[in-house]
RNA sequence: GGAGAGGUUCCCGAGCGGCCAAAGGGGGCAGACUGUAAAUCUGUUGGCGAAGCCUUCGGUGGUUCGAUCCCACCCCUCUCCA
C-alpha cells in the first residue's frame, strides 16, 4: 500500500497526503515530538485541537521504560497513551549520537548503557524493529548511526556502510503488518557519501525514505548542500522525511526542497526555555522589555494562550517557574508550527508557495517583532 | 544592667594580614537549544576603561610596607541572664 499521495507541486514543493494507519496526514507535515509517548506539557486533545495529525515518539526510550513489550500488553502505545493520531517512532539513532559516551557501536547493533539505570542493553536492527512494532507505530524506522559533526570520510564512509546493512536486515526483520518502514539515508557531509548513501538505500523497498544525520553541528549552508545533494534522487512516489528539523525558516527551506515531514523538539523545548515563535520573528518572554507588555505573544495569533493572556503574565509565569506556563507556551508554539504547516500546504496547493517563502522569511527574520511594546507602554 | 554572637558587594552567605572587587548559592540581565538523559545549559552581575586605575566588606581612629581580616572606641542587630 502507498505511504504517499502527492496531489500538487510547484517547483519541487509537493503537497498531498500521508497514508497511515490512524488517517490521513496532509503533507508536508510537521510532527511534534513526544519522546516518552507525549508531547511534553500537552495532553493528546489539546494537540487534537491544535491540529496535530500525527507525532513522533522514541523508541529507545519506550523500550527502556515503560518497555515495548509492557506497552504491547497494554494494547500497543495508540491505546495505551490514549493517541488516535499518526505515530512515528524514531529507532534509537539518534541516541546513538546523543548518548555518545554510554553507548559501543559493534557490526551487530549498539551496545547502550541506559540513561536511568546503568544497565546495558544489545540494540540491534532487528530489535528495534521488534520494538517498533510492538510500540505500534505507523510509521518505523531504521536503526542508523548518525554521525557527528565533524566526522573524518573514513568514519563517516563506515558509518554509512554500517547504515545501509542494519537498512537491510530492518527490512529483513520487518514482519508483515500494516507499519510502514522508512530507510535513512546518511552520509554526513561529503556528497559523495551522501550520494553513496542514497544510491544504496533507496534500492530497498522501503515505504519512505528520511534525509538523516543533519544540524548536529555544521553550518546551515552545509546542511541544505546535503539536502540538495539527494533529494532529486529521491522517488516522487515515496514519502521525503528530513529529520530533525527544525526551525520555521528551516521548514519552508525543506519543503522549497520537495520534503514532506519534519520533526524537531524546537517549538516544544523552545517553548519550556521561554522562546516563543511570532510571525515576526522569535521572542524571549523572559526579557524584562515584556514585564508590563499588555498585547498577546502574537497579535495576529488565534491560538488559546494568545486569545487569553498577555505577554506580561506569561513572562511572570515563566519566571515564577509555574508549571502552567509550560502549557501555555507550549501551546502556542505548536499552534504556531500548526499554523505555518497549514498555510505552507496552502500555497503549495494554490501554487503560491514561491511568494508566501519571500513574504514569510522577510516578515519574519526583517520584523523588529517588539515594535509592538512601545505601543502597550506607551 | 550582665554574658555571649554578629554586622561582607541587590539578598543569603564564605573569607579572617598580601594570591580579594572578595568563594558559593539566590535573585537580576542576556544568550543558547534542530530524529528531547533538557522544568536544561552558558555567559554576565561596583565604576570607567586596553593593560590599568578608582570607590567598596557598619562608623571613626590606630598597628603594619600592606587590613574585609589585628587593636581601641562608637553605632546597630540577635540570643541568654537579671
Amino acid at each position: 500500500m502507498k505511504a504517499i499521495e502527492i496531489d500538487h507541486n510547484e517547483g519541487r514543493a509537493r503537497s498531498g497526503r500521508l497514508l497511515t494507519g490512524h488517517g490521513e496526514v496532509d503533507t508536508p507535515v510537521f510532527m511534534p515530538v513526544g519522546t516518552q509517548g507525549v508531547v511534553k506539557a500537552m495532553s493528546h486533545r489539546q494537540l487534537t485541537e491544535l491540529g496535530v495529525k500525527m507525532i513522533l515518539a522514541n523508541a529507545y526510550h519506550l523500550y527502556l521504560r515503560p518497555g515495548d513489550e509492557m506497552i504491547k500488553r497494554m494494547g500497543g502505545l495508540h491505546k495505551f497513551a490514549g493517541w488516535d493520531g499518526g505515530l512515528l517512532t524514531d529507532s534509537g539513532g539518534y541516541q546513538i549520537f546523543s548518548l555518545g559516551v554510554l553507548r559501543e557501536i559493534k557490526e551487530d547493533g549498539v551496545l547502550f548503557q541506559s540513561h536511568i539505570d546503568g544497565s546495558r542493553h544489545f540494540l540491534t536492527p532487528e530489535k528495534m524493529v521488534r520494538v517498533q512494532e510492538n510500540i505500534g507505530a505507523d510509521v518505523a524506522m531504521c536503526l542508523d548511526e548518525c554521525a557527528p559533526y565533524p566526522s573524518t570520510f573514513e568514519y563517516t564512509r563506515d558509518s554509512v556502510e554500517l547504515t545501509t546493512r542494519w537498512a537491510k536486515r530492518c527490512l529483513e526483520a520487518k514482519t508483515d503488518g500494516p507499519q510502514k518502514l522508512f530507510g535513512i539515508i546518511q552520509g554526513g557531509f561529503y556528497p559523495e557519501l551522501r550520494i553513496r548513501s542514497a544510491h544504496d538505500i533507496l534500492a530497498l523497498d522501503f515505504d519512505g525514505f528520511a534525509i538523516g544525520g543533519l544540524s548536529v553541528g555544521e553550518p546551515k549552508s552545509l546542511m541544505w548542500d546535503m539536502v540538495d545533494t539527494v533529494i532529486d534522487l529521491m522517488p516522487a512516489d515515496k514519502p521525503r522525511y528530513m529529520m530533525g528539523i527544525g526551525l520555521p525558516e528551516d521548514l519552508l527551506e525543506g519543503v522549497k526542497r520537495g520534503i514532506d515531514m519534519f520533526d524537531c523538539i524546537i517549538p516544544t523545548r523552545f517553548a519550556r526555555n521561554g522562546s516563543l515563535f511570532t510571525w515576526d520573528g522569535r521572542i524571549n518572554i523572559k526579557n524584562a522589555r515584556f514585564t508590563e507588555d499588555k498585547g498577546p505573544i502574537d497579535e495576529g495569533c488565534s491560538c488559546p494562550t494568545c486569545r487569553t493572556y498577555s505577554r506580561a503574565y506569561l513572562r511572570h509565569l515563566v519566571v515564577s517557574h509555574e508549571l502552567t506556563s509550560f502549557y501555555l507556551n507550549t501551546v502556542h508554539n505548536v499552534h504556531f508550527y500548526m499554523e505555518l504547516m497549514r498555510k505552507v500546504r496552502d500555497a503549495v496547493k494554490n501554487g503560491t508557495f514561491g511568494s508566501f517563502y519571500h513574504d514569510f522569511k522577510s516578515r519574519y527574520e526583517g520584523g523588529e517583532s517588539d515594535d509592538r511594546c512601545s505601543v502597550c507602554n506607551g
